[in-house]
DNA sequence: TGTGCGAATGATAATCGTTCTTATTTGCAT
DNA sequence: ATGCAAATAAGAACGATTATCATTCGCACA
C-alpha cells in the first residue's frame, strides 16, 4: 500500500507523516491540494500530524521531484503529483476544480517569443480562469 | 501635472495620496511596482503616507480599472498602469525586470483549448520565468 | 469664504499563509 | 536492544495584506 521506495530513492527517511501525505496524493479524488487541504484531510482521517510538518513535507517532496507546486490566484500554494510531463491549467471559477491541458503550439510559441526577446526559459505557468459552459457545473468541489 | 479627472471619472475623490500614487506609476522608470515599492518610493520623496493607504489606493485603482494587478511568484502582488490591451509577461530571474509581450497565436490556441474542454475564458495569466541570454543582465533593478 | 458631514487617512492591531525554533520523539544502522 | 542523527509537534515568528477606529480632509452648500 505504501511506497517507502519512493521516499528512499529521494533520500528521505520513510516516516509516518511522509507516507500519509504521499498516500493522500495517490488516493485523493482531487489531484490538486493545498497545505491546508492536506492537513485537514489527515486530521479528518484521525491522523495526528502538525501543520508545520505538512508544510515541511510538501516542500521536501517538491524538491525531491515527487510533487509540483503551483501558485494559483488566492495566495496559497497548490501541489500535485509529478507525472513527469509538463502541463498547464484551467481553473473553474465556479467550483475551483482544476483541469489540465497541454498544447504543443502554445509551448512552441513561448519558446519563440522568449528567444526573440533574448531570454532562455527556465519555467513558465499558464493559468486560465474560466466558467464551465454546462448549465450545472459538473465538477464536485 | 496631476490628473484629478482620472480619479473623478472613476468615482474617487481627488486626494493627495491618490494623486501621488498615480503620479508615481506615470513617471516611474519601472512599470511594475509592488505595494512596498510604492510605499518606499513615496516615503523617499518625503511624502507622509501610510502603508495601509497605499494598499487601499492600489486596490481601488485596480477596481476602477486604472491599474492591473499581477501575481508573480514570490508572494507579493505587482501593479502596472492599465494600458487597455492585454499582454503577458516574462520575468527576468536575474534582476526581476518584467518584460511584456503579446502573441496572437498563443491567445487563439488558449481559446481553442478552453472551448474544447467546455469552458469560457474569463481571465488568464501567462508568466515566463527566464534568464537573460546576454552576458551581463542589462536590466537595472 | 466658512461650515458640516461623510469619505479618506494613518497608526496599529489583526489575519492569513507560511516558516522558524525548540524540546521531544522516531527511524534505522549497529 | 541501543544510540544518535534526523524528523516531528506545538507554538512563536514572520511577511504580506486587510480590518479597525479615531482623526483629518475634500468638497457641496450656505
Amino acid at each position: 500500500m505504501h511506497q517507502p521506495e519512493h521516499l528512499k530513492s529521494a533520500g528521505l527517511k520513510s516516516t509516518l507523516p511522509r507516507l500519509k501525505v504521499l498516500d493522500l496524493f495517490e488516493n485523493s479524488k482531487e489531484r490538486h491540494l493545498s497545505a491546508e487541504d492536506v492537513y485537514k484531510q489527515l486530521l479528518g482521517s484521525g491522523e495526528d500530524v502538525g501543520l508545520a510538518t505538512v508544510y515541511r513535507v510538501l516542500t521536501q517532496f517538491e524538491q525531491a521531484g515527487l510533487l509540483v507546486r503551483h501558485h494559483f490566484e488566492g495566495g496559497k500554494s497548490v501541489f500535485e503529483l509529478n507525472k513527469g510531463e509538463h502541463h498547464d491549467h484551467i481553473v473553474c471559477l465556479q467550483c475551483n476544480h482544476v483541469e489540465e491541458f497541454f498544447d504543443t503550439a502554445i509551448e512552441a510559441r513561448q519558446e519563440k517569443v522568449a528567444t526573440a526577446l533574448g531570454f532562455t526559459i527556465r519555467d513558465h505557468s499558464l493559468h486560465i480562469y474560466a466558467d464551465c459552459t454546462k448549465k450545472k457545473c459538473p465538477h464536485k468541489r
